[in-house]
DNA sequence: CGCTCCGTTGACGCATATCAAAAGCTGTGG
DNA sequence: CCACAGCTTTTGATATGCGTCAACGGAGCG
């Protein structure tokens, strides 16, 4: 059985803020689920059954209208929280991007846990105030950005996020070797785009000498800072 | 001097999880602050030195781009939370939009108060929560709505937060009557539109009858319905 | 009464969406 | 190993919604 003692993200996750004792606790009430590309966990306007900690992998928070346009409301990585504790509803979906492994805690369980916590609580918080603070710093991009300024800048956010340790030395001095978890039509989901916006401004970023794109999943950035440049 | 069991948002605030003993020792450390229409109270990429809550007024959240681009990334009403407590720094101005009283606390006083007071740090974090959900509820607009849907969201939105209590019986049955703290260029900010775009569609629901103008500021739905679903 | 500010209206252009088709990958079965 | 099917992505042609620029109008104020 998977313990806490032996997590990925024990000294990353909100679970940080506990003792050996009370992740003992916590541990009885939380087990883990392995979740493949495309699975979701959390479905838009669903009771607030679940919430979950990531161990590993990445996830999509989505909404969309019921006329099937979709907008991507944040991803989330390996240590991030998910779902809503103390409340009814989730107001976006969860999917997995690819495989994924999640802690998953009873929603109830984990509230009345947390109450009785206030140094989970209070890490809760940080971690949601500093996701209100990115979110509210990417409504800018959404509401006032050009889809230029929107691929650079989402570019940016993944060099911060997810920057390949395994840059090989084949790469040119200075670039940053990137994994995309995610298609071109979730970038254009994340960006307000469609695909089409999406794949010419890669194909003239890849024109300008600014990335390259070895295959479908994968960007190097050659010139951060002209992408910085271009982001606004 | 103003007191905190006079406080017209005393049940409605996060106060709301204190004792008498706790607001009294809360009250030695804030204190009460008027603004006037377009004054300021924190300034975009400000050291974070004060949080506050909203007694009376309106007030909006806003970032901007270098070159002078601005969106309001959040309204905040009586009784709502302000700025940015536990970090460093704030990544949005907070500027009056109508004559606003707040109770303002230095930043760490506040911190160590909130740490030592769980019941606090609790209501802190739903609201932060539920600010969260609604945030991600408007990056769909900004990013999937086209300009006829935004508007009709944005006076949605305005009837549940701002619907005066004042209707006249010179209104025609069902009306709901609006006061909007806002001009037309701060809708646009808050849309992602220009001023000229939000105008057209203010006009054109006019002429459809499903919203009257008596005055610049003033908004009456004729036809809530028709609003929402206009809205997508 | 006239000035100023804000909002409205109109003409026009452009960025991005839409529609359509070709070009790469990826996997499967012969 | 090749052929083919079913994808995602790219590329191209066209359409359109919204932005931009410019002029006008009306409300508030000295």
């Amino acid at each position: 059985m998977a313990s806490c003692d032996t997590c990925l993200v024990r000294n990353r996750a909100i679970c940080a803020a506990l003792d050996a004792d009370e992740i003992g606790a916590l541990n009885t009430i939380g087990r883990q689920r392995l979740l493949e590309p495309g699975e979701s966990l959390i479905w838009e306007g669903d009771d607030s059954v679940l919430v979950a900690n990531v161990i590993e992998g990445v996830l999509k928070l989505s909404t969309g209208t019921e006329d099937g346009r979709e907008q991507i409301v944040g991803m989330v990585f390996a240590s991030d929280f998910i779902g809503r504790p103390f409340g009814t509803t989730t107001g976006h979906g969860v999917t997995a991007l690819t495989e994924a492994k999640v802690c998953v805690f009873n929603r109830r369980d984990f509230d009345s846990f947390a109450r009785a916590h206030p140094a989970l609580e209070h890490k809760l918080l940080q971690r949601t105030l500093d996701e209100l603070d990115r979110t509210r710093r990417w409504m800018l991009l959404l509401g006032r950005k050009s889809a230029s300024e929107k691929v650079a800048s989402f570019l940016i956010e993944m060099t911060d996020r997810v920057a390949s340790p395994g840059c090989s030395s084949l790469m040119p001095p200075g670039a940053i070797h990137l994994d995309l978890p995610v298609s071109r039509q979730q970038i254009a989901d994340v960006l307000g785009l469609t695909i089409e916006t999406v794949s010419r401004q890669f194909t003239r970023l890849k024109a300008d000498r600014i990335i390259d794109l070895p295959s479908r999943r994968e960007v190097v950035v050659l010139d951060r800072a002209a992408l910085v440049a271009e982001a606004g």
